[in-house]
DNA sequence: ACCTTAAATGTTATATTATAACATAACATT
DNA sequence: AATGTTATGTTATAATATAACATTTAAGGT
Protein backbone atom coordinates (compact mmCIF):
# COMPACT_ATOMS: atom_id res chain seq x y z
CA UNK A 1 0.00 0.00 0.00
CA UNK A 2 1.41 2.79 -1.09
CA UNK A 3 1.25 6.20 0.71
CA UNK A 4 2.32 8.54 -2.52
CA UNK A 5 4.07 8.10 -5.94
CA UNK A 6 7.13 7.82 -4.68
CA UNK A 7 10.04 9.24 -7.57
CA UNK A 8 11.84 7.14 -9.80
CA UNK A 9 14.90 8.34 -11.73
CA UNK A 10 16.83 6.93 -14.60
CA UNK A 11 19.65 8.89 -13.72
CA UNK A 12 22.14 7.30 -16.63
CA UNK A 13 20.10 5.75 -19.14
CA UNK A 14 21.50 3.19 -22.17
CA UNK A 15 22.94 4.88 -24.81
CA UNK A 16 20.57 5.66 -27.19
CA UNK A 17 20.72 5.55 -31.18
CA UNK A 18 22.39 8.57 -32.44
CA UNK A 19 24.06 9.32 -28.51
CA UNK A 20 26.80 11.88 -28.96
CA UNK A 21 29.08 10.68 -26.10
CA UNK A 22 31.06 14.12 -26.64
CA UNK A 23 28.48 15.90 -25.03
CA UNK A 24 27.42 13.57 -22.60
CA UNK A 25 31.08 13.30 -21.39
CA UNK A 26 31.80 17.46 -21.62
CA UNK A 27 27.94 17.52 -19.57
CA UNK A 28 29.83 15.15 -17.23
CA UNK A 29 32.96 17.23 -16.61
CA UNK A 30 31.33 20.79 -16.56
CA UNK A 31 28.77 19.45 -13.65
CA UNK A 32 31.29 18.01 -11.72
CA UNK A 33 33.33 21.29 -11.83
CA UNK A 34 29.98 23.15 -11.03
CA UNK A 35 29.77 20.65 -7.79
CA UNK A 36 33.06 20.36 -6.66
CA UNK A 37 33.17 24.54 -6.23
CA UNK A 38 29.71 24.76 -5.09
CA UNK A 39 30.96 22.00 -2.41
CA UNK A 40 34.62 23.87 -1.73
CA UNK A 41 36.24 20.72 -2.83
CA UNK A 42 39.46 20.49 -5.19
CA UNK A 43 38.60 18.52 -8.60
CA UNK A 44 42.13 18.80 -9.85
CA UNK A 45 43.74 18.21 -13.45
CA UNK A 46 44.35 14.51 -11.85
CA UNK A 47 40.75 13.79 -10.53
CA UNK A 48 39.17 15.66 -13.28
CA UNK A 49 41.46 13.83 -15.98
CA UNK A 50 40.48 10.24 -14.03
CA UNK A 51 36.81 10.79 -14.48
CA UNK A 52 37.23 12.22 -17.83
CA UNK A 53 38.77 8.63 -17.99
CA UNK A 54 35.63 6.73 -16.27
CA UNK A 55 33.55 8.61 -18.42
CA UNK A 56 35.30 7.44 -21.57
CA UNK A 57 32.10 5.06 -22.33
CA UNK A 58 29.32 4.06 -20.29
CA UNK A 59 30.85 0.37 -19.65
CA UNK A 60 32.52 0.21 -16.60
CA UNK A 61 36.72 0.67 -16.57
CA UNK A 62 38.86 -0.87 -14.51
CA UNK A 63 41.27 0.82 -12.61
CA UNK A 64 44.17 -0.29 -13.92
CA UNK A 65 42.88 0.60 -17.31
CA UNK A 66 42.97 4.25 -16.02
CA UNK A 67 46.21 3.82 -14.68
CA UNK A 68 47.36 2.39 -17.95
CA UNK A 69 46.42 5.53 -19.51
CA UNK A 70 47.64 8.21 -16.76
CA UNK A 71 50.85 6.30 -17.67
CA UNK A 72 51.02 7.21 -21.04
CA UNK A 73 50.84 10.65 -20.14
CA UNK A 74 52.78 10.91 -16.80
CA UNK A 75 55.46 8.59 -16.22
CA UNK A 76 54.85 9.04 -12.21
CA UNK A 77 51.88 7.27 -12.19
CA UNK A 78 51.26 4.72 -10.14
CA UNK A 79 48.38 2.73 -8.10
CA UNK A 80 47.84 5.27 -5.70
CA UNK A 81 47.74 7.95 -8.18
CA UNK A 82 44.31 6.28 -9.44
CA UNK A 83 42.88 5.08 -6.64
CA UNK A 84 43.33 8.46 -4.57
CA UNK A 85 41.89 10.02 -7.21
CA UNK A 86 38.92 7.33 -7.41
CA UNK A 87 38.67 7.61 -3.40
CA UNK A 88 38.18 11.03 -4.07
CA UNK A 89 35.41 10.51 -6.89
CA UNK A 90 33.15 8.17 -5.24
CA UNK A 91 33.21 10.13 -1.60
CA UNK A 92 31.97 13.09 -3.93
CA UNK A 93 29.73 10.88 -5.85
CA UNK A 94 31.22 11.55 -9.35
CA UNK A 95 31.72 7.46 -9.66
CA UNK A 96 30.41 4.58 -8.63
CA UNK A 97 31.88 1.31 -8.04
CA UNK A 98 30.64 -1.81 -9.39
CA UNK A 99 31.21 -4.36 -6.67
CA UNK A 100 30.56 -7.18 -9.10
CA UNK A 101 32.79 -6.21 -11.43
CA UNK A 102 35.46 -4.41 -9.31
CA UNK A 103 35.47 -1.61 -11.88
CA UNK A 104 33.67 1.84 -12.06
CA UNK A 105 31.44 4.04 -14.01
CA UNK A 106 30.79 7.98 -13.90
CA UNK A 107 27.58 9.14 -12.22
CA UNK A 108 25.11 10.68 -14.03
CA UNK A 109 23.54 13.03 -11.32
CA UNK A 110 26.82 13.38 -8.66
CA UNK A 111 24.91 16.87 -7.58
CA UNK A 112 22.73 15.07 -5.28
CA UNK A 113 24.26 12.10 -3.48
CA UNK A 114 22.34 8.54 -3.64
CA UNK A 115 23.35 5.32 -4.00
CA UNK A 116 21.75 3.70 -7.50
CA UNK A 117 20.21 0.60 -8.62
CA UNK A 118 22.75 -0.69 -11.80
CA UNK A 119 21.62 -2.77 -14.74
CA UNK A 120 24.59 -3.78 -16.39
CA UNK A 121 24.07 -5.58 -20.07
CA UNK A 122 25.90 -9.26 -20.24
CA UNK A 123 26.27 -9.15 -23.86
CA UNK A 124 27.07 -4.97 -24.93
CA UNK A 125 28.72 -4.22 -21.49
CA UNK A 126 27.06 -1.15 -20.90
CA UNK A 127 25.82 -0.13 -17.37
CA UNK A 128 22.43 2.29 -16.31
CA UNK A 129 22.03 3.86 -13.08
CA UNK A 130 18.29 3.93 -11.68
CA UNK A 131 17.50 6.25 -8.51
CA UNK A 132 14.12 4.18 -7.25
CA UNK A 133 12.76 4.95 -4.38
CA UNK A 134 10.40 2.30 -4.07
CA UNK A 135 12.72 -0.06 -4.38
CA UNK A 136 14.41 1.12 -1.58
CA UNK A 137 11.21 1.45 -0.04
CA UNK A 138 10.42 -2.32 -0.26
CA UNK A 139 13.82 -3.25 0.95
CA UNK A 140 13.45 -1.07 4.00
CA UNK A 141 10.16 -2.56 5.03
CA UNK A 142 11.56 -6.34 4.16
CA UNK A 143 14.96 -5.54 6.52
CA UNK A 144 12.45 -3.94 8.81
CA UNK A 145 10.83 -7.25 9.76
CA UNK A 146 14.40 -8.43 11.26
CA UNK A 147 14.68 -5.48 12.70
CA UNK A 148 17.55 -4.68 10.61
CA UNK A 149 18.48 -1.09 9.98
CA UNK A 150 19.72 -0.39 6.61
CA UNK A 151 22.75 2.17 6.12
CA UNK A 152 23.47 1.32 2.21
CA UNK A 153 22.71 -0.73 -0.32
CA UNK A 154 24.10 -2.43 -3.25
CA UNK A 155 21.95 -3.20 -5.91
CA UNK A 156 23.40 -4.48 -9.25
CA UNK A 157 21.32 -6.42 -11.74
CA UNK A 158 22.99 -8.59 -14.80
CA UNK A 159 21.26 -9.06 -17.66
CA UNK A 160 19.83 -8.06 -21.11
CA UNK A 161 20.05 -4.10 -22.47
CA UNK A 162 16.35 -3.75 -24.79
CA UNK A 163 18.91 -3.04 -27.76
CA UNK A 164 20.62 -6.39 -27.20
CA UNK A 165 17.46 -8.05 -26.39
CA UNK A 166 16.06 -7.38 -30.27
CA UNK A 167 19.63 -8.16 -31.90
CA UNK A 168 19.31 -11.49 -30.63
CA UNK A 169 16.23 -12.03 -31.53
CA UNK B 1 -1.09 -4.60 -7.26
CA UNK B 2 -0.05 -8.12 -5.70
CA UNK B 3 -2.00 -11.10 -7.49
CA UNK B 4 -1.14 -13.42 -4.65
CA UNK B 5 1.08 -13.31 -1.84
CA UNK B 6 4.48 -13.42 -2.95
CA UNK B 7 6.76 -15.86 -0.96
CA UNK B 8 9.39 -14.11 1.53
CA UNK B 9 11.55 -16.77 3.23
CA UNK B 10 14.58 -15.80 5.62
CA UNK B 11 16.95 -18.44 4.39
CA UNK B 12 19.20 -17.46 6.96
CA UNK B 13 18.33 -15.44 10.10
CA UNK B 14 20.84 -13.20 11.78
CA UNK B 15 22.21 -15.93 15.10
CA UNK B 16 19.33 -15.58 17.96
CA UNK B 17 20.27 -15.34 21.37
CA UNK B 18 21.10 -19.16 23.03
CA UNK B 19 21.84 -20.05 18.58
CA UNK B 20 23.66 -23.78 19.22
CA UNK B 21 26.25 -23.08 16.01
CA UNK B 22 27.93 -26.86 16.26
CA UNK B 23 23.66 -27.65 15.17
CA UNK B 24 23.60 -25.41 12.56
CA UNK B 25 26.72 -26.67 11.06
CA UNK B 26 26.09 -30.21 11.24
CA UNK B 27 22.58 -29.56 9.79
CA UNK B 28 24.18 -27.73 6.77
CA UNK B 29 26.92 -30.27 6.32
CA UNK B 30 23.93 -33.09 6.17
CA UNK B 31 21.96 -30.97 3.85
CA UNK B 32 25.25 -30.17 1.21
CA UNK B 33 25.43 -34.48 1.22
CA UNK B 34 21.88 -34.98 0.79
CA UNK B 35 21.69 -32.31 -2.11
CA UNK B 36 25.35 -33.37 -3.71
CA UNK B 37 23.76 -37.39 -3.14
CA UNK B 38 20.90 -36.20 -5.24
CA UNK B 39 22.08 -34.05 -7.84
CA UNK B 40 25.05 -36.77 -8.41
CA UNK B 41 27.73 -34.21 -7.96
CA UNK B 42 30.43 -35.58 -5.67
CA UNK B 43 30.96 -33.55 -2.51
CA UNK B 44 34.54 -34.95 -1.85
CA UNK B 45 36.44 -34.33 1.47
CA UNK B 46 38.14 -31.66 0.43
CA UNK B 47 34.95 -29.51 -0.53
CA UNK B 48 33.30 -30.87 2.40
CA UNK B 49 36.41 -28.95 4.31
CA UNK B 50 35.65 -26.16 2.58
CA UNK B 51 32.33 -25.36 3.39
CA UNK B 52 32.42 -26.34 6.65
CA UNK B 53 35.51 -23.84 7.42
CA UNK B 54 32.84 -21.24 5.29
CA UNK B 55 30.39 -22.19 8.18
CA UNK B 56 32.79 -21.49 10.67
CA UNK B 57 30.39 -18.99 11.84
CA UNK B 58 28.01 -16.78 10.25
CA UNK B 59 30.36 -13.86 9.01
CA UNK B 60 31.85 -14.44 5.40
CA UNK B 61 34.97 -16.03 5.24
CA UNK B 62 38.19 -14.83 3.28
CA UNK B 63 39.21 -17.13 0.80
CA UNK B 64 42.82 -16.77 2.07
CA UNK B 65 41.79 -17.48 5.36
CA UNK B 66 40.18 -20.82 4.38
CA UNK B 67 43.49 -21.53 2.30
CA UNK B 68 45.48 -20.80 6.00
CA UNK B 69 43.63 -23.37 7.18
CA UNK B 70 43.77 -25.76 5.01
CA UNK B 71 47.81 -25.57 4.60
CA UNK B 72 47.45 -25.87 8.60
CA UNK B 73 46.17 -29.58 7.63
CA UNK B 74 47.76 -30.36 4.10
CA UNK B 75 50.89 -28.68 2.72
CA UNK B 76 49.64 -29.18 -0.65
CA UNK B 77 47.28 -26.70 -0.59
CA UNK B 78 47.21 -23.44 -2.76
CA UNK B 79 44.91 -20.80 -4.36
CA UNK B 80 43.74 -22.79 -6.74
CA UNK B 81 42.88 -25.73 -4.14
CA UNK B 82 40.37 -23.39 -2.24
CA UNK B 83 38.99 -21.58 -5.44
CA UNK B 84 38.42 -24.51 -6.97
CA UNK B 85 36.16 -25.61 -3.96
CA UNK B 86 34.62 -22.68 -3.77
CA UNK B 87 33.47 -22.48 -7.64
CA UNK B 88 32.10 -25.57 -6.92
CA UNK B 89 30.35 -24.72 -3.98
CA UNK B 90 29.02 -21.66 -5.36
CA UNK B 91 28.09 -23.48 -8.31
CA UNK B 92 25.87 -26.17 -6.29
CA UNK B 93 24.77 -23.27 -4.65
CA UNK B 94 26.13 -24.37 -1.29
CA UNK B 95 27.85 -21.09 -0.41
CA UNK B 96 27.70 -17.75 -1.99
CA UNK B 97 29.94 -14.70 -2.45
CA UNK B 98 29.43 -11.17 -0.80
CA UNK B 99 30.81 -9.49 -3.93
CA UNK B 100 30.82 -6.14 -1.50
CA UNK B 101 33.33 -8.16 0.97
CA UNK B 102 34.94 -10.28 -1.47
CA UNK B 103 34.27 -12.89 1.07
CA UNK B 104 32.21 -16.14 0.93
CA UNK B 105 29.19 -17.00 3.35
CA UNK B 106 27.57 -20.50 3.70
CA UNK B 107 23.47 -20.80 2.34
CA UNK B 108 21.00 -21.94 4.70
CA UNK B 109 19.16 -23.45 2.16
CA UNK B 110 21.47 -24.89 -1.04
CA UNK B 111 17.85 -27.80 -1.86
CA UNK B 112 16.56 -25.05 -3.82
CA UNK B 113 18.69 -23.03 -6.07
CA UNK B 114 18.48 -19.32 -5.79
CA UNK B 115 20.29 -16.01 -5.23
CA UNK B 116 18.87 -14.13 -2.03
CA UNK B 117 19.33 -10.48 -0.87
CA UNK B 118 21.95 -10.27 2.10
CA UNK B 119 21.98 -8.04 4.58
CA UNK B 120 25.43 -7.85 6.48
CA UNK B 121 25.66 -5.82 9.71
CA UNK B 122 28.68 -3.49 9.79
CA UNK B 123 28.93 -3.87 13.66
CA UNK B 124 29.40 -7.85 14.16
CA UNK B 125 29.87 -8.84 10.96
CA UNK B 126 27.09 -11.03 10.74
CA UNK B 127 24.99 -12.01 7.57
CA UNK B 128 21.57 -12.79 6.94
CA UNK B 129 20.40 -14.08 3.91
CA UNK B 130 16.84 -13.12 3.12
CA UNK B 131 14.80 -14.50 -0.62
CA UNK B 132 11.92 -12.23 -1.13
CA UNK B 133 10.14 -12.26 -4.08
CA UNK B 134 8.56 -9.51 -3.99
CA UNK B 135 11.52 -7.60 -4.20
CA UNK B 136 12.78 -9.96 -7.42
CA UNK B 137 9.27 -8.87 -8.50
CA UNK B 138 9.44 -4.67 -8.14
CA UNK B 139 13.06 -5.18 -9.80
CA UNK B 140 11.86 -6.94 -12.89
CA UNK B 141 9.00 -4.49 -12.78
CA UNK B 142 11.56 -1.64 -12.89
CA UNK B 143 13.91 -2.92 -15.09
CA UNK B 144 11.62 -3.69 -17.61
CA UNK B 145 10.29 -0.34 -17.97
CA UNK B 146 13.87 0.41 -19.52
CA UNK B 147 13.27 -2.92 -21.65
CA UNK B 148 15.90 -4.58 -19.77
CA UNK B 149 15.62 -8.05 -18.87
CA UNK B 150 17.17 -9.61 -15.75
CA UNK B 151 19.26 -12.67 -15.91
CA UNK B 152 20.56 -12.76 -11.99
CA UNK B 153 20.59 -9.85 -9.57
CA UNK B 154 23.11 -8.85 -6.35
CA UNK B 155 21.71 -7.19 -3.28
CA UNK B 156 24.02 -6.86 -0.62
CA UNK B 157 22.69 -3.97 2.31
CA UNK B 158 24.63 -3.05 4.95
CA UNK B 159 23.66 -1.78 8.06
CA UNK B 160 22.86 -3.02 11.82
CA UNK B 161 21.08 -6.29 12.98
CA UNK B 162 18.73 -5.93 15.73
CA UNK B 163 21.05 -7.39 18.47
CA UNK B 164 23.72 -4.29 17.33
CA UNK B 165 21.09 -1.81 17.57
CA UNK B 166 19.77 -2.28 20.61
CA UNK B 167 23.65 -2.63 21.97
CA UNK B 168 24.21 0.68 20.24
CA UNK B 169 21.45 2.45 22.09
C1' DA C 1 40.66 -57.49 -12.39
C1' DC C 2 42.03 -54.48 -16.32
C1' DC C 3 41.65 -50.73 -19.30
C1' DT C 4 39.85 -46.29 -20.46
C1' DT C 5 38.25 -41.90 -19.62
C1' DA C 6 36.79 -38.12 -17.00
C1' DA C 7 37.01 -35.57 -12.86
C1' DA C 8 39.54 -33.85 -9.10
C1' DT C 9 43.65 -32.38 -7.04
C1' DG C 10 48.64 -31.01 -6.95
C1' DT C 11 52.06 -27.72 -8.36
C1' DT C 12 54.31 -23.69 -10.10
C1' DA C 13 53.89 -19.43 -11.84
C1' DT C 14 51.66 -15.20 -12.68
C1' DA C 15 47.80 -11.83 -13.20
C1' DT C 16 44.80 -8.52 -11.05
C1' DT C 17 43.22 -5.45 -7.49
C1' DA C 18 44.38 -2.58 -3.62
C1' DT C 19 46.88 -0.45 0.33
C1' DA C 20 50.90 0.97 3.49
C1' DA C 21 54.36 4.08 4.47
C1' DC C 22 57.00 7.80 3.84
C1' DA C 23 58.85 11.77 0.85
C1' DT C 24 57.95 15.82 -1.77
C1' DA C 25 55.25 19.36 -3.91
C1' DA C 26 51.38 22.53 -4.31
C1' DC C 27 48.16 25.36 -2.15
C1' DA C 28 46.00 28.27 1.36
C1' DT C 29 46.26 31.30 5.50
C1' DT C 30 48.45 34.24 8.40
C1' DA D 1 58.07 34.39 4.08
C1' DA D 2 56.51 31.04 7.64
C1' DT D 3 53.13 27.63 8.59
C1' DG D 4 49.89 24.06 8.28
C1' DT D 5 47.13 21.36 5.17
C1' DT D 6 46.05 18.86 1.16
C1' DA D 7 47.53 16.50 -2.86
C1' DT D 8 50.80 13.90 -5.29
C1' DG D 9 55.14 11.13 -6.00
C1' DT D 10 57.53 6.97 -4.98
C1' DT D 11 58.67 2.42 -3.44
C1' DA D 12 57.17 -1.61 -1.64
C1' DT D 13 53.97 -5.04 -0.54
C1' DA D 14 49.40 -7.07 0.61
C1' DA D 15 45.28 -9.35 -0.90
C1' DT D 16 42.54 -11.63 -4.34
C1' DA D 17 42.28 -14.65 -8.30
C1' DT D 18 43.54 -17.39 -12.49
C1' DA D 19 46.53 -19.94 -16.10
C1' DA D 20 48.79 -23.90 -17.40
C1' DC D 21 50.27 -28.28 -16.99
C1' DA D 22 51.30 -32.69 -14.16
C1' DT D 23 49.54 -36.25 -11.32
C1' DT D 24 46.18 -38.75 -8.79
C1' DT D 25 41.71 -40.55 -7.96
C1' DA D 26 37.27 -42.17 -9.08
C1' DA D 27 33.74 -44.12 -12.37
C1' DG D 28 32.32 -47.06 -15.99
C1' DG D 29 32.80 -50.53 -19.48
C1' DT D 30 35.02 -55.03 -20.91
ZN1 LIG E 1 27.45 8.92 -23.20
ZN1 LIG F 1 24.76 7.73 -9.47
ZN1 LIG G 1 24.92 -20.92 13.19
ZN1 LIG H 1 21.29 -18.82 -0.22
Amino acid sequence: MKKHKSHSRVLMPFKENGHSHKKCLDSALITAEKTCLARGVRLTRLRRRVLELVWGSHEPVKAYDILDKLRDEHSGSAPPTVYRALDFLRAEGMVHKIESLTAYVGCGEPEHRHIGQFLICRACGAVAEMDDAEVRELLAEKADTLGFHIDREMIEIKGLCAACLTENI
